[in-house]
DNA sequence: AATATTATTATGTATATACATAATAATGAA
DNA sequence: TTCATTATTATGTATATACATAATAATATT
């Protein structure tokens, strides 16, 4: 459609059928603007959307590379789960399970160096069933209203994307075997596994909390897709 | 450092201080290269790398309005099971364990709608204990060249991303117990949870491959990362 | 009141030009 | 040879201008 577009579509059929192989360089941009007939504008949008796409790789003076596709980038998404249960149509419903605060020693990890921490239990159903259960620490040195909110009516995770601003969040997924809080409140048998995200999320380097979200393993499942470059 | 970054960087403490809320829309590019005193491109591209982040939306004529970030969008990144293993420092091993032509019916998922399938099943080590289990299915009517490799001395996996191009995956991260497969080949015993990522494989709308790749959970966790826009 | 048509407008693309910057390559000094 | 210094150069940023486009808002038609 627009020429940028098709400038895309060209060079990316060049970097498949190995013209410019895994690697290589391409030519510079004003040569390519000479090629196609267009400013150097216009390959500049066509590469940059590349880059983003991670099909190439580009450094000053040394030019553009075609990155050797051996890993694949792609964009995960993990909604609050209210919305993620709404979206699915099923009826959503919230239970806090405990509210305390504790003193730093708390936190196994390190994540929190030293803090008061809020520890909140809570579950998250979908059709009258549980389906997440949520156990967060907070830390109330940073975030000094998370020490009045009951957290009875609103979720942890909902009221602080809601409240709170944050720079990073880093995500671990793995598969664990059912704890005992696990069994007790996701209704699922011991010996069965789970599926575990959990979060920590900063602000420029003030560690904000840490959430460990389980899932019984045969509900639930994350979906990931790489964009579509075409 | 550069303008734009400048501009950016207040224009996300706006964002995060609630001059312009979640939902709200900001002033147009215009009326922002007069506050801030640049060109209207200068804007665009600082507005632009908020896009990128996910904090903000822009429609035309619509205007630019702030995202509720009731969900994290972050990039993940699976690589190719040798280089994982040996950017840790461990010792990589491979072992192919099956390799057959099969007729359609294989397919269970009707990913692959009518096609004469390969299906390989091979492991890969760490330091020579089993650490995933690359189970696969080919797309022959594809991927024609597949029918005469071996997969002896290289894996589908890398075989696959060196050889064809790709236009889009779609990945499923889940946890499961232990398949008979499972059990055997990762040498883990029956009751213990897997982390499995399945990938499917497409160059535009035609299916090329499909892969379950099992990990011994206790071993195995995927790790990603939200941008940080500063 | 509901639908179709037509402005309107903020974002998006394309152009040309000038200069900045980072990273490599070339050169010179030790 | 090795290290430090200095070009060199491809990408990156900033500017100004013109026009395209999609989506809303306003108007007219049924």
């Amino acid at each position: 459609m627009h020429p940028y577009e098709d400038i895309r579509a060209t060079i990316l059929e060049r970097i498949n059928n190995q013209t410019w192989p895994a690697g290589s360089t391409l030519p510079h941009e004003e040569q390519l603007a000479k090629e196609f007939d267009v400013a150097r504008g216009t390959i500049r949008r066509a590469l940059s959307s590349l880059v983003e796409a991670g099909l190439i790789e580009r450094r000053r003076k040394a030019g553009t590379r075609v990155v050797d596709r051996r890993s694949h980038m792609s964009t995960l998404n993990i909604p609050i789960i209210r919305h993620e249960i709404e979206s699915s149509g099923a009826q959503y419903g919230y239970k806090l399970l405990s509210s305390d605060i504790h003193s730093p020693e708390k936190d196994e990890t390190g994540f929190f160096k030293t803090a008061s921490l809020k520890h909140v239990l809570a579950l998250h159903l979908k059709d009258g069933r549980p389906f997440q259960l949520e156990d967060r620490l907070i830390n109330l040195t940073a975030i000094p209203k998370a020490r009045d909110e009951s957290f009875k009516t609103i979720s942890p995770n909902e009221w602080l994307v809601a409240q709170v601003p944050y720079s990073s969040i880093r995500t671990y997924l793995r598969a664990e075997l059912a704890s005992a809080l696990d069994v007790t409140h996701l209704k699922i048998t011991t010996g069965r596994p789970v599926f575990i995200v959990e979060r920590q999320t900063t602000l420029k380097t003030v560690p904000l909390t840490r959430v460990r979200l389980s899932h019984d393993a045969a509900q639930y499942q994350v979906v990931t897709e790489t964009a579509d470059v075409t």
